[in-house]
DNA sequence: AAGCAGGGCAACCGCTCAGAC
DNA sequence: AGTCTGAGCGGTTGCCCTGCT
């Protein structure tokens, strides 16, 4: 059976938002909060506007405490640790990075972070755009012939479903329903990337209020087998024999954990 | 100056999950 | 137990802006 549509798709505005709707989305919501339910609060506010449109706007630009740009060295590092070790989760980092949304942190990742940490070697998005924008073009990397795809739907054995499961509904979110945890294969299992404070951070907040995560986290965070799965492949890779020059910008905790990781 | 390519960001889409019934 | 519905997530797309030729 289909699901039924969330709004009248037929009267519902599209694009980009007005100071209008804005203002008057804003001045509702500060008010009488959203009641708990998104789908009615358009209708409520006599916005021509579905109910997730609302939502996303809220979040990602009205809510009072939302920094826009600017993202500081430090938040890149915090980023790209916890992208390498736990894939795309934008909720997940998000959480880690007051002010910031996921979907902001989406598009910095995908704009900026991601060239920083692979240089240029991508595949040309402007090219696959004309030609025809699909999947390949923004999730996939492109390794200058080296024979490396990243293409987001390699398979994880370290995360387990639970533990990821766990980590996101502590954020509120979600994890696919197959119970397998889609990752590329470059963030497979590299919870040894981490930061310190931030592996404790992740395992309290599992285990804090998740009576038998613990057990998971444990098991995610154990060390005696560290190993660079998914990382492999930059071993080999010309240029990039020593980590340091990966990217002079960005992961200082990637470049340590390649070069020094027994530390851990 | 015009056209094109590429970058960046906001917003939408489709899906899954969790809770209510 | 099964179904329905709203919330929320990640992926994708649309469109505007800027820089280059």
């Amino acid at each position: 059976m289909g699901r039924a549509p969330c709004c009248d798709k037929a009267n519902v505005k599209k694009g980009p938002w007005s100071p209008d709707e804005d203002a008057l989305l804003k001045s509702y919501v500060e008010q009488h909060g959203t009641g708990g339910n998104w789908i009615a609060l358009p209708q409520k506010i006599g916005l021509k506007r579905c109910g997730k449109s609302c939502r996303l706007r809220w979040l990602n630009y009205l809510r009072p405490d939302i920094k826009h740009g600017g993202f500081s060295e430090e938040e890149d590092n915090l980023i790209c640790s916890l992208y390498i070790s736990i894939g795309s989760r934008w909720s997940i980092i998000a959480a880690h990075l007051p002010g910031r949304t996921d979907n902001d942190i989406k598009n910095y990742w995908n704009t900026k972070l991601k060239k920083k940490l692979f240089g240029k070697h991508r595949t040309d998005r402007g090219q696959c755009r004309r030609v025809g924008r699909a999947k390949q073009e923004t999730d996939r990397f492109d390794d200058g012939g080296l024979g490396i795809i990243i293409d987001g739907v390699g398979q994880n054995d370290y995360w387990t479903s639970t533990s990821i499961r766990e980590l996101h509904g502590e954020v509120g979110g979600r994890s696919s329903s197959d119970g397998v945890c889609h990752q590329s294969p470059l963030v497979a299992p590299s919870p040894p990337l981490l930061p310190q404070p931030l592996r404790e951070d992740c395992a309290s907040l599992a285990s804090s209020s998740l009576p038998g995560v613990s057990t998971d986290l444990d098991e995610l965070f154990r060390f005696d087998s560290v190993k660079l799965e998914g990382f492999d492949f930059f071993n080999g890779v010309e240029g990039v024999k020593n980590w340091n020059e990966v990217s002079p910008l960005v992961c200082p905790s990637v470049v340590q954990a390649h070069n020094g990781v027994q530390q851990w």
